[in-house]
DNA sequence: TAGCCGTGGAG
DNA sequence: TCTCCAAGGCT
């Protein structure tokens, strides 16, 4: 499979000038704050994160400060960006970093994959971003940028298949630093002007090469994609219990997290779900606290 | 692997 | 108002 030359000049042209100036993305960022960014963006939007990312980087600028603090902390700061256990798996990534990389983010990919919430993505994301390396990053932007226009279709499939992946690595430039430009270009790209809802194909850097365009942007032809239940589900018990214990100063008494949920069931397995995710402990019979 | 895990802005 | 969904990972 030969690299189509005319993709990698016209985005790289086109991030120069429109790429955000994102504090994970400054010369002076350090790949502690990268990692913090790429949890933290973790299915949450840009807007949400800065404010969140910039208190934790004001707070625990290392790795070791922050696994120096209490998990319940961690949880507490993580605010309302969604996703908790992602403030969890990051705390104990940050203490992974302290007993086994001397307190630095490791740069091999295989060692960042072995930490604690980092997947596929995340570690090459950390590799590519923090360290400028050269590997595949393949995050919802990416595929749907491949997907039109390489594929000529308006969503990828629910999976990441061998083929979507060879084809990602076909285009990667060889040379490191640029395939790292490249790969954040490409998800900029999905993110400001290939977007899932509205694609903006008159700012495309390249629209003249876009299969799906060329088609005349098809519909979604595969099965429909299931939208998330939400209503009266177990996240959104697990939220609001979660919220009171995080707006509270110390614990708090059952009656509290009682007016949160009416039913008593659900209420019941949530709360001993997020004890068992150590989300929450029970500080005595009847009171409950962030983890200590 | 399909289902689960939060939240809130946009259209 | 309601649906969609935003830089995934884990089991």
């Amino acid at each position: 499979m030969e690299q189509p030359p005319d993709l990698v000049e016209p985005v790289l042209a086109w991030y120069d000038v429109h790429a955000r100036d994102l504090p994970w993305r400054r010369p002076e960022a350090s790949p502690w704050s990268v990692v913090v960014s790429e949890f933290m963006l973790q299915q949450t939007p840009v807007a949400r994160v800065l404010p969140v990312h910039e208190a934790w980087l004001e707070r625990w600028p290392a790795p070791a400060a922050l696994a120096a603090a209490p998990t319940g902390e961690a949880v507490r700061a993580w605010g309302r960006l969604g996703y908790p256990r992602r403030a969890l798996r990051l705390h104990a990534a940050a203490t992974a970093m302290v007993e086994q990389h001397g307190g630095e983010v490791p740069r091999d990919r295989e060692a960042l994959l072995a930490l604690p919430g980092v997947g596929d993505y995340t570690a090459a994301a950390v590799a590519s971003f923090a360290f400028g390396q050269r590997h595949v990053v393949l995050d919802t932007n990416v595929r749907r940028v491949h997907t039109r226009v390489l594929g000529g279709a308006e969503f990828p499939g629910p999976s990441v298949t061998r083929a979507e992946r060879d084809r990602a690595a076909a285009l990667l430039p060889a040379d490191e630093a640029t395939a790292a430009t490249w790969s954040v270009a490409v998800m900029e790209l999905g993110a400001l002007v290939c977007t899932a809802a509205d694609p903006s194909c008159p700012r495309c850097p390249v629209a003249e090469h876009c299969a799906w365009l060329r088609a005349g942007r098809p519909p979604h032809a595969g099965p429909p994609r299931r939208a998330q239940a939400w209503a009266g589900t177990d996240r959104q018990c697990r939220g609001r219990l979660l919220g009171v214990l995080r707006d509270a100063d110390g614990p708090v008494h059952r009656q509290r997290l009682e007016a949160a949920w009416d039913d008593d069931v659900q209420r019941e397995r949530c709360l001993a779900a997020l004890v068992a995710d150590g989300l929450a402990v029970a500080t005595s019979g009847a009171t409950y606290a962030l983890p200590g």
